[in-house]
DNA sequence: GACTATACGGAATCCAGATTCCGTTTGTCA
DNA sequence: TGACAAACGGAATCTGGATTCCGTATAGTC
């Protein structure tokens, strides 16, 4: 039996109500993670979510583990970007479409900001998985862009991660402005060659 | 009576041991807040003064007292760097200066990161005379380098803060390395004009 | 040296949240 | 429909720290 279908059939066997509180949980998670970051209090979850607190436990070990699956979730609506800016023609545009459209993915997600900013408790480890599979397509763009000349010869994917937290960190300073957007044109132009 | 004379007549009454208590533990505060940030515990802070908890807290009504003591005393040294910095002929190497000595003056400590990041709990209020007497000599900085064509014509005050928040969360995701020199070059390559 | 206002130490208290536990309810299946 | 395993709710418990309190110690003053 592999791992998938294990998976499977623990899912199959998961009663009814059970599956529908814990797909309510989930949402109400993602929704007052996204409010207020890690911040979120389980008690709140669960009576967002209409069930107990009791009912949280048993469908999320921690108050982490939960919050960790927010993460990964979130995170491969950067892969989704990372991809569909692969496709764009010009070399320089996919890189400027690649860190403009994952700031505005992380616009008004206080929690996902946080995880970005990397503020303890927010555990990045377990998703080495969505990190990969945002990698490649993101060192494809990045590469092309600067054998077209159209970056500094120097960039690389590692400062996508850490410009990224800069920016997200203007969003987390200076909430529901759009002062980031400057950030972001700053560091554009930054990386523009030469 | 004038409130510097009604503060000064305090201080003279505060009892020798009092004074040198207070000393200590402001001391040992800016050790552990610069090792461990917010997370400092004012337990710690006491035995690492060499006191017990009670006197912390007699000097010092709360913990955010005592931290917004520290942030308002690291904030002091951007005020130097800025004056320092104004003396420099060159006013684009007067505005690199500004940037660089003061992401300089912030590595290595946590607590002044977590500040400019905007960690909640770390109060800025109350600090705006500190705030003020940054911002005149760098506004100075800055006005010279765009009339001089050394930055683009768009740069402002304004763009400080936020670029340094930006830089101070490379070195607080990267701590210890120096990953944040290359986030500055970006910044400051950005900052060019044109 | 005695007296008193100040300070001190640190055990006890408070508090906010996470997590556990168990009596009760409900879905599932024969 | 009855039985029972699976889930549920939420009060009670646990925890890590901040903050308070009060009996004791000491600097300053005569």
């Amino acid at each position: 039996m592999t791992p998938s279908e294990q998976k499977e059939q623990t899912e199959r066997t998961l009663r009814a109500d059970a599956r529908r509180n814990r797909e309510r949980v989930f949402e109400a998670a993602r929704e007052l993670f996204a409010r207020d970051g890690e911040g979120v209090q389980m008690e709140e979850i669960a009576s967002h979510a209409g069930v107990g607190i009791g009912t949280v436990y048993r469908h999320f070990p921690t108050k982490g583990a939960l919050l960790t699956e927010m993460v990964r979730t979130r995170f491969q609506r950067f892969t989704e970007i990372a991809l569909a800016a692969e496709q764009i023609e010009d070399p320089w545009e996919a890189v400027a479409t690649l860190l403009t459209e994952s700031s505005v993915a992380v616009e008004g997600d206080a929690g996902f900001q946080m995880a970005m900013m990397g503020v303890e408790d927010l555990e990045w480890e377990g998703i080495e998985q969505e990190k990969a599979a945002f990698a490649a397509p993101a060192e494809r763009i990045i590469e092309r862009a600067v054998e077209a000349g159209a970056v500094r010869s120097d960039m690389s994917v590692d400062d996508i991660p850490m410009l990224m937290c800069g920016i997200t960190s203007t969003m987390y300073f200076a909430p529901g402005g759009a002062e980031w957007r400057r950030h972001l044109d700053l560091v554009l132009a930054g990386l523009r060659p030469g």
